[in-house]
DNA sequence: ACATAAAACTTTAAGCTTGAAATATTTTGC
DNA sequence: GCAAAATATTTCAAGCTTAAAGTTTTATGT
């Protein structure tokens, strides 16, 4: 997947299979650094990270099942990321009294307050790890990665 | 990570980490779609495609540590899909006459030929899954993003 | 009412991933 | 020549990830 071209592919089709690998090495590096940045400065993972600040925007909490569609990854490993926090006090399962299937999933006090602070230090971060894109060229970019986002959503 | 901005955030610094969310949130659904696809139609893994096409472009091998630099994942990765794909045999590993903690790793015939199928169609996936960005925004993508990681490698 | 389907979630097995420790080999500095 | 450092790789423990199977609860059709 992160395949370069060494011989330099060309014909019809390479240029978006370029760009597929410039995206992937792109986000793996910064992947690979944040990773590393949250578990030295902060002892924690970028899946915790990313469970937190996904609850962080709802404070009433969401379900298990919103959680893993927003995030992109299947309901079992929400569960275990999850079970990880609230063992660690950061995240509260809360019954339902409409339906018990389901539990609200929310950021604890002790959660919210260290999520604050994490992502204080995770946007600086992001601002120099992307301080070379110009603002301009990131609003632009940013465009193009949204409209391929809706246009790739009407699929399935 | 893929956390989005329900309240839009605003201020400095914000556009670029609006920017890391959608690159995020692209490439993963992208390597959602692609691993599902090579599972279902080929029975194979991202990591292992991954290893291959490393490999595909070297017919006489790579070093182990050679390999996880290219691929940007630990070394210890990378012994365990590569023993996965030795004892599938699609690569092999070669003692070196001269330093014998290496080993040179390839494809094997089978490997090549298993590769070459499995890239065409991948190939044609990207075609599809990045269709509606026309050629040009996909060569204007691909510099912003090269420029950036070659900024980004000044680091460290 | 009641069987059946659907929904929400957890569990499980297999594989991926990392960072750190361990092993083996080669290189370097006296 | 030889101890010590450096290099290449593997092993290990813990956690992440998925798809598939299992559990519990709710909704649906008759």
């Amino acid at each position: 997947m992160v395949a370069g071209p060494l011989p330099a592919p060309s014909g019809p089709g390479k240029d978006r299979l370029r760009l597929w690998i410039r995206l992937l090495r792109a986000s793996r590096t910064i992947e690979a650094e944040l990773r590393e940045r949250l578990k030295k400065e902060f002892d924690t993972t970028l899946p915790r990270f990313d469970v937190m600040a996904a609850l962080y925007r709802v404070p009433e909490g969401m379900l298990m099942s919103d959680l893993s569609r927003f995030l992109l990854v299947s309901n079992g490993n929400v569960t275990g990321i999850v079970d990880r926090l609230v063992s660690e006090g950061l995240v509260a399962r809360a019954r339902r009294n409409g339906d018990r299937r389901t539990s609200m999933v929310r950021l604890t006090e002790e959660g919210t307050k260290s999520f604050a602070t994490i992502a204080a230090a995770h946007e600086g971060w992001i601002g120099e790890l992307l301080g070379k894109v110009s603002e301009e060229d990131a609003r632009r970019l940013t465009g193009m990665l949204t409209s391929f986002r809706s246009n790739w959503e009407g699929r399935e």
